[in-house]
Formats: structure tokens, sequence, C-alpha cells
DNA sequence: AATAAATGCGTAAAAAATACACAAATATAA
DNA sequence: TTATATTTGTGTATTTTTTACGCATTTATT
């Protein structure tokens, strides 16, 4: 380990986060578009420097703030990418972070935003993504669907409490395919994931369901 | 992002290997102690400086061969360290991976290992530890376990094929509990982490086993 | 030949996952 | 008021997977 070698330091980290929403049944996914070069005009996920005295989660939060004024997002660590070529300006270790959040704040978060061009975008209609976020994306999904069934990983799609009906169609939107829904709820409850509240959905038609929360 | 901004760059970022073997029943991990400051006299284990032009696969590949001579170690990326104050001279990202080698070339590890201090700490014996080495290789032991029973992660334990008792014996000293013998073979096999090779065990003493190996 | 030690194979019980049917609550139409 | 359609909740067989455990086989030793 010598300090003083050029090629030690000399390099910077970047977060990025992959951050999600679903809304009336579609998986989507939050881009900005870039304004400089390099990548100008292409589509990239939220994020930016980690700097030298900051932890990479505190970094994030900085980003998403300074970007979209947003202070309570939740996100977990997904992969790394350290291709020395991923950036043409100079070495950017790359820290890629998950993020999901209910489509309430994901309105908020557009209009807010400073950047002005910020989109949500459904997958399958994903644009051509700037850097490598093509590769991040698509390992950021197959981590979600991964932990879906595991975790509570989705634990911020919704403000506070669901119906079944809601959780369930948000579940086939991301995995893109159908899930008997009477199985559907047994698995997440004998898994310990989502728990009755008790309460019951003020009805607007049709019968009204039960309310759910996150566990953990 | 300003490239210019002192705090972008000025940053190192370092790979650790957390590299298990398991010989006589006994767990172990590679450690080598350290010969100056920081942390001089201290166990860490072994890793070293990712330079701005190499990712950090092909970083880690060669710090093992510098410090062991060793080329065909096998890895995985388990986590990674950001806390700013995780090293004393200067910003250091920590990435870790996890290796596992059988005891045939983890005892040509420590006899060709240029740097002398080092050696297999069995789990449970393990000295006091640099930097945050203790946190990370606490991570890697329940990464170990986690996927144990899920993929091949141990495939490079024995150096070709193995028998069923031996691989139970390791399973067990990795747990550090008892493991019915039967549901074991049943349980690798049905995953198809293992198969059988059809080849039978040249007989030291009592029945001889038969021979397995890893898939994937 | 009998015994002990180690390994392989099999089967019954329990638990989890899957497939599928029907009852209950509500709005709307007749 | 009654019937119908839609949506949600609950239950129950069936299959698959996991777990628990018995017993036979192979070899060395006595």
């Amino acid at each position: 380990m010598d300090i003083n070698n050029p090629f030690y330091k000399d390099q910077g980290i970047h977060v990025i986060l992959s951050l999600f929403t679903v809304k009336d049944g579609k998986f989507k996914v939050f881009l900005i578009q870039r304004k400089n070069q390099p990548f100008k005009d292409k589509w990239i996920m939220i994020g930016g420097a980690c700097y030298n005295y900051e932890d990479t989660e505190t970094a994030l939060k900085r980003e998403i703030f300074e970007k979209t004024g947003m202070k309570d997002i939740n996100f977990q660590l997904c992969n790394i990418y350290s291709n020395p070529k991923r950036s043409p300006i100079c070495r950017m270790l790359g820290v890629s972070y998950i993020g999901v959040i209910d489509f309430e704040k994901a309105k908020y978060l557009k209009e807010t935003l400073k950047t002005k061009n910020a989109d949500w975008f459904e997958l399958g209609h994903i644009p051509e993504l700037g850097y490598d976020h093509t590769e991040i994306l698509g390992d950021a999904i197959e981590f979600l669907k991964n932990k879906m069934f595991d975790t509570a990983i989705l634990k911020d799609l919704f403000a506070k409490y669901f119906t079944l009906p809601e959780l369930h169609s948000a579940y086939q939107s991301i995995l893109n395919k159908k899930i008997d829904r009477r199985n559907f709820r047994k698995n997440l409850i004998n898994k310990k994931i989502i728990e009755d509240t008790g309460m019951v959905q003020e009805f607007i038609g049709k019968k009204p369901a039960k309310l759910y929360k996150f566990l953990s």
C-alpha cells in the first residue's frame, strides 16, 4: 500500500439509486435527463458523487435531497460497478442502491424536482440510458424481485396501510405474471411480511377490503 | 458533479478477501499480521489497494498474487464499507469479497506466503483485528452461512471430488450445529448443488464412500 | 464367524406450497 | 324491493417439500 502512488487515489465514488414505484398497476422507475456531457440528453437514475468525508448512505441521502428536496427515502445496498471505463471522465466506482416509494410521494417528487427533465418510466418503456445504468437497473430489478417474497422490501410502496388487492396488483406488476390472490395472502402472512391491522377500508364501491401493514 | 471539488477525488478503494477453509472439521479464516502502522501487529484479512485503472476483481486477484503467489482463488462480492474514518490515513472505501479454498491449497498458501506472519485461525479463536475487519469478517461468515444451502459457494472447499461425510462435516463446522446426514444428502442433491459422480472412494478403512462433485 | 464402525438407502410423518370453490358485502339495474 | 354483477374474504383438498428416523450394506478388527 503506497499512499503516494498516483494510481492509488485520484478516483471518485458515485452512488446511484434505482427508485421504484407502482401506480395504477404500472411498475415504474424514476429517471432524470442529463443536461451536460458526458451522455448529454441521455436518461440516468438519481445519484451523484460521494465525497471523501461521508459514507455512501450519507452521500445518497444528500444527493436525493439536493436533487429532489426529499429527505425520507429509504434504500438498501444492491451492487457495485467498478469497471474503470464506466465513466469517460475518470474512474468512478459506482455503488448502487435500491429504493421504493408510494405513488403519492412519487407525484410530489416529480412536481418539486429541481432537475426539470425527470419522469417515471414504466418498465418496458425505458429510454436509452447513460453510463452503465441499463445494467445497473437490470440488476436492481432482479434484486427487488428476489427479495419481494422474503423481506418487506416494498414497505414504502404504501404510505401506511394497504389492502390486499392493492398489494397483489403491485406484486403482479413487478413480477409481470399472475399470482393466485388467495395463496398470495397466506404466503405473505405466514412469512410475517404483512399483518392484518383489524381495520377495514372505507368503502368506495364493492365489498370493502381489510387493511394490512408491513412488518419490520 | 464538480470534478474539481477537492473532496470529490482524493480517496482510495480497498479490496478485502475473507478467505475460508475447513481442515479436520475446523472452520478457519486466513489472516496476516500487519508490520507497519496503522494497526501495527494487528491481524487483518488479505487485501489491498484497488488502483484507478483496474476493476475491483482485478485488483483483488493482483493483491492475492502479490501477497501469496496464488492465481486461482475464486471469490464473490459480499459487502462494502464506506465509513470515512475506517482508515486513519485517508478515506478508503472497502469492498469485501468472500472466498473458499481446499485445505491442500490452504497448506501451500501458508508455506509460500511472502508476508511471513500469516496463519489460519479457527473461528472462535480469532485474534484482535485491525481496521474494521472484525465487522467485515462477521458479515462474511453470515453471508457464507446464508448461501451454503442455495448455491455452490463451497465449491472450492475440495480440490475436485469429495465424499458426503466430508462435506457433511464441513457444513456442521461452519454452521456449528448438527445436521441429519441422510436429509443433508437429499437436500443438496434435490437442489442440484452436488451430484453423484458414480465413482467410489479408494478405501482406507470402513465402508468406502461415494464421490460427489459440486455443480455449476 | 462375530462385532463394531461407517456409509447408503428408504419410508412415514409433518409442514409448506399449490389448486380450486364458494360465501359475503356492496352498488347498480330491473 | 329484488336480482345481478363485481369484488373481497375464507376454506379445503391435493401436491410437494421438509423433517424424523429405521435398517441394511461394506469393511476392518477381534
